[in-house]
DNA sequence: ATGGCGTATCGACGCACATCAATGTCGGTC
DNA sequence: GACCGACATTGATGTGCGTCGATACGCCAT
């Protein structure tokens, strides 16, 4: 590994670098995956948008299959992986469990982006 | 669907909403959901962090084998993914391959998670 | 109590993905 | 030319995930 091979350093020299700790360990690594994860997939990014349009930002699981073309179990699985990932808040009034985007969470995922 | 149930309308009524366009469609959501998909593993999360936190910013396959605990193959094969998502950009210099983090690349995701 | 409705959970199916060993390709050295 | 080293690609294998139908759970009205 990283022989200094006697051809084409990088430009100002310096070529390979023995890269000595991970910068960011595996820990910390996995747990940042979790959040990617549960934004990885077209319809749970469709889910965070409709809910954060909504004219009151709040949105029961009845309004949200129609609009993705999934059945309810779909919908619903798709929430609680949201809601584990804290993504999403669940209150359950009555009946119905409405779902409204977890405040600032969105903001601490682009801020975990700046310092990867 | 939202029959107006008759009880425990939301806190100041207006209960469920019809949820009209889905505010974000199948395409675009198809689109952000691949970038995501890139991010949600934690190897790859730890190749982007060696990658920024290197000295040149540029690093090369046989110093990130090592950090990572993986083979060759599986470390080509996440860069590639990096690659495809357009998080990383390659540069064939001799025998090597250079790696260096797409400039705004980073930033233009976090943008994309704020216009949700 | 009985029934109906909204939601969550379970079991199963199929597809996508992470990983590795083996092989292929390209560039440089002898 | 022949050889070696860095990287990419292929094929195979095990695991994980998205989706659905069926079912179970709570809450409310009658």
């Amino acid at each position: 590994m990283n022989p200094q091979p006697a051809l084409a350093p990088a430009p100002g020299d310096a070529a390979c670098n023995p890269a000595g700790p991970p910068a960011l360990d595996a820990a910390q690594a996995k747990e940042q995956a979790v959040v990617f994860k549960a934004l990885a997939d077209p319809n749970r990014l469709r889910l965070l948008s409709i809910i954060k349009t909504a004219p009151t930002g709040t949105v029961c699981v009845c309004d949200l299959t129609d609009p993705l073309n999934l059945t309810q179990p779909t919908v619903s699985h798709h929430l609680k992986v949201l809601l584990d990932a804290g993504l999403l808040q669940r209150e359950k009034r009555g009946i119905w469990a409405y779902f409204s985007l977890t405040p600032g969470a969105l903001d601490h995922i682009a801020g975990s982006l700046a310092r990867l």
